[in-house]
DNA sequence: ACAACCATGTAAGTAGTTACATGATTTA
DNA sequence: TAAATCATGTAACTACTTACATGGTTGT
């Protein structure tokens, strides 16, 4: 649960409106901690009961929009939470329960699935060398930036492993569509 | 939503009781898609609801035990999931938001956690090569077992790639803590 | 005046988690 | 006969998703 942090965190770069949020989560954060703008709404309610973040009415905006920025106590609640330890995600994911029925049944058809995958990690890939060149070719980069490249180059790293992945499955499955059923 | 699917690929491989198939899913596609016995339940409640399995009072083990089997329209609905397509996961880690924090908030404790991390990808590294050297070590490997091992691999790789990103984000944070804020 | 869109929500539903309940069978 | 453990569940809760609602502002 670690939607709240990630907005504590995103307000604490720039306090904003919950749709500005909603809209530079996509851009930043979201790509490793997505969220729509319901939950993003829900949750900074929740966030003002605990005094974790204020707000008031946007001057500049237009309707009801509000500002939100964090408060001292919400700092201090980053900060203690940034020290917890978690466990390392699990992998999960629906692609190896086809496989292994792919495995069980006998030739159907992943491949569909495979090259859709394939397709999206390719462009999500393009889309972070993008910001890769954009944000951080500099020579020297600040503390803050270097961290921020770290995660994203956590995110290169996750797609070009599956991408990798994509096409070892789809080369095996060719091969064994070619040379058929040996057991 | 493939909890349905990956039991239905567990009992096509072998029938058995919810019991059973609650510990050999830790064992196996668990290692991929989690479950609990309480899921797993209430999800053979619905696929045999559905006709994709039935299920008979078990003769060998003891009290209320039942054996579940995959029917035959199990097996096509499996077959029908099997050529969906899905998109790709993102990626999505409590880990990069506490990074993205520490980079907000200035120096904290992030690597507690990647250390805590770098331990458990560890050791689930070493289960994976145990089970690889176990089962997968034959210098010929049916069809079956070449896609079963396929997503293995897929294992190996998640746990070796996040190993390298802790290592990688540790001395990143240990450079950064001799040589503090330059910017 | 009307459409488009900015901005903030409500409502209903699903998957999954955690804690607890219950009965039946071994085993000490 | 009591404890352990096998086996199947119920109940309550949380995070998240999807679909819909509403009102204010800008542009034509």
């Amino acid at each position: 649960m670690s939607l709240p942090h990630a907005l504590l965190t995103s307000l604490l770069e720039r306090p904003c409106s919950g749709l500005d949020l909603a809209s530079r989560f996509e851009r930043s954060i979201g790509h490793f901690w997505q969220a729509s703008h319901q939950q993003i709404y829900k949750e900074l309610g929740r966030l003002e009961a605990a005094g974790w973040v204020s707000s008031a009415p946007a001057e500049g905006g237009r309707g009801r929009k509000r500002l939100y920025q964090v408060l001292p106590a919400g700092r201090r609640e980053l900060e203690r939470w940034v020290q917890d330890v978690q466990d390392a995600n699990p992998l999960r994911d629906e692609l190896m329960v086809r496989l292994r029925a792919e495995a069980a049944l006998g030739p159907t058809g992943v491949s569909n699935d495979l090259r859709h995958r394939l397709d999206q990690h390719r462009s999500k890939l393009a889309l972070y060398r993008e910001i890769e060149a954009r944000d951080f070719s500099a020579a020297e980069l600040s503390r803050e930036r270097r961290l921020q490249y770290l995660v994203l180059q956590a995110g290169i790293m996750h797609e070009t492993h599956w991408m990798t992945f994509c096409e070892q499955a789809l080369s095996l499955l060719a091969e064994l569509h070619a040379a058929p059923a040996e057991d």
